[in-house]
DNA sequence: CTCCATTATTTGTATATACAAGATATCTAT
DNA sequence: ATAGATATCTTGTATATACAAATAATGGAG
């Protein structure tokens, strides 16, 4: 005897959960997936199954599974199907702040450095990182992560002042009640660039390493106008940096 | 002569752009709010007065709303309208990784240590947290945030071993080629829990105060099964923490 | 004017239908 | 058997319609 077919085990769920079609087919997945059930790459009902099996609309189905695309648990392609996503070992979140966690996973002490923080006007550049008008004004701050007590990355963030507004480097000690926006970007395809390059003469101090050592760059596309960070991460060089060897794989 | 009315705002940059319809009125309400033409509070056109005013059906209007209801753009309530959301301070990323955003928005040095780091079997609390099952195998983490050299935050991680596989403490060293997932919560209403808790001897003494001043606790639920880590954190008393004014105030 | 019932407005959900576009399977002519 | 045309399946988008539920506006009785 076969496995229970997808679309039997999608109705068994379905019918013990309370609440709206739409968000009942969706936990129902979710469910399946999260347990193990459904492993990556396997083929989701369709449409047109779940129209039959469930008895809900084609577009109450439509809906369920263009929210789990969106969460990242399934992959949707016109005309083939749909299928259970590969788990994202590296967001565009954890690419944004976690370099302690990867440190801490190694049972390493982590400590992290403000070396800069100046008000500036956006150059060109950055004035397409961060999605805004050249000559905006924005923050720039470097930051220096170590691990233990060696220097791992380099961290360099160009922040939308816009968006973080009463700030003022001058300001900063008085203005202590005020805050700034920091948001996620989606975690979308295609949003990483790795890059190898020489670090500069002052990149290389920080990081103890010569200019001629070739290090990981990382960028991440800003989500247009919707961040307000834009942060270029230059890695020290070296076998301490496997656990980042998948970047931009996909 | 008025101001223009949000319809015709709309229209003239939904007019514009290529694409589906649903993402053309996305786009433009985006663009109009980031731009600060439409300020947190503004009432939105109605999905009716979409369907009259752009020539789309209700349910396209309603797509797009609801996408950014779900971006945190607006917010909706049946019933009344429709209305530019209020920018989130504190979302659930930020909530997750950066109070080291804070510290440097002040000028301050950030620096954050590793107290404890166990490999365990979770109790029923922790379980429910994370989405995973009574006993099932974690990691308890413990990290101390300091603002230049005093301790503003204790931070404690629950982190589920079996998303992170490959690790136990003892290999810890050896298995540095591993990775684990980390995953943002998506930031929605009523994800928040802030209490104002004692301390214990042992976090009171880590943050150096004492067991009788009352701390701000701050836990963002899991999202179902999708995250590994769990995160509650003891913030410092003080005006130090005039920034976290804001948590729960929804 | 105040209170209450009624009506209108607005969003949330669900369905049926339609066409477009990409991918695959099938059939046919050679 | 191969190549090309055709049909089928799948998802993406768009519309029209319907009812439910929450809120706001209106109107009438007292």
């Amino acid at each position: 005897m076969a496995a229970v077919k997808p679309i039997e085990a999608l109705k068994a769920l379905f019918d013990h959960i309370e609440g709206p079609a739409y968000a009942r087919i969706r936990q129902s997945i979710e469910q399946l997936v999260a347990d193990g059930e459904w492993q990556a790459g396997l083929t989701l009902p369709s449409e047109a199954e779940m129209v039959d099996g469930l008895g809900v609309s084609r577009m109450t189905a439509n809906r369920a599974m263009r929210e789990l695309t969106e969460a990242g648990v399934v992959e949707r392609h016109r005309g083939r199907g749909t299928f259970v996503a590969e788990q994202k070992v590296l967001s565009a979140l954890y690419e944004v702040h976690d370099i302690a966690a990867e440190v801490l996973a190694r049972g390493k002490q982590h400590h992290a450095d403000v070396i800069e923080l100046v008000s500036a006007h956006a150059t060109a550049e950055e004035a397409m990182r961060l999605g805004v008008m050249t000559h905006a004004p924005i923050f720039r701050s470097t930051v220096l992560h170590y691990e233990d007590s060696l220097p791992i990355q380099l961290e360099q963030r160009i922040i939308n002042a816009k968006l973080a507004p009463q700030y003022d480097q001058q300001d900063l000690q008085k203005h202590t009640a005020h805050r700034y926006l920091m948001k996620a970007a989606p975690m979308t395809e295609g949003e990483h660039l790795v890059e190898a390059v020489l670090p500069s003469t002052e990149e290389a101090t920080l990081l103890q390493i010569g200019t001629e050592q070739p290090c990981m760059q990382i960028r991440r596309r800003t989500w247009a106008n919707k961040d307000i960070v834009s942060a270029t991460r230059l890695l020290s060089p070296g076998n301490r940096f496997e656990l980042f060897g998948r970047f931009g794989a996909n």
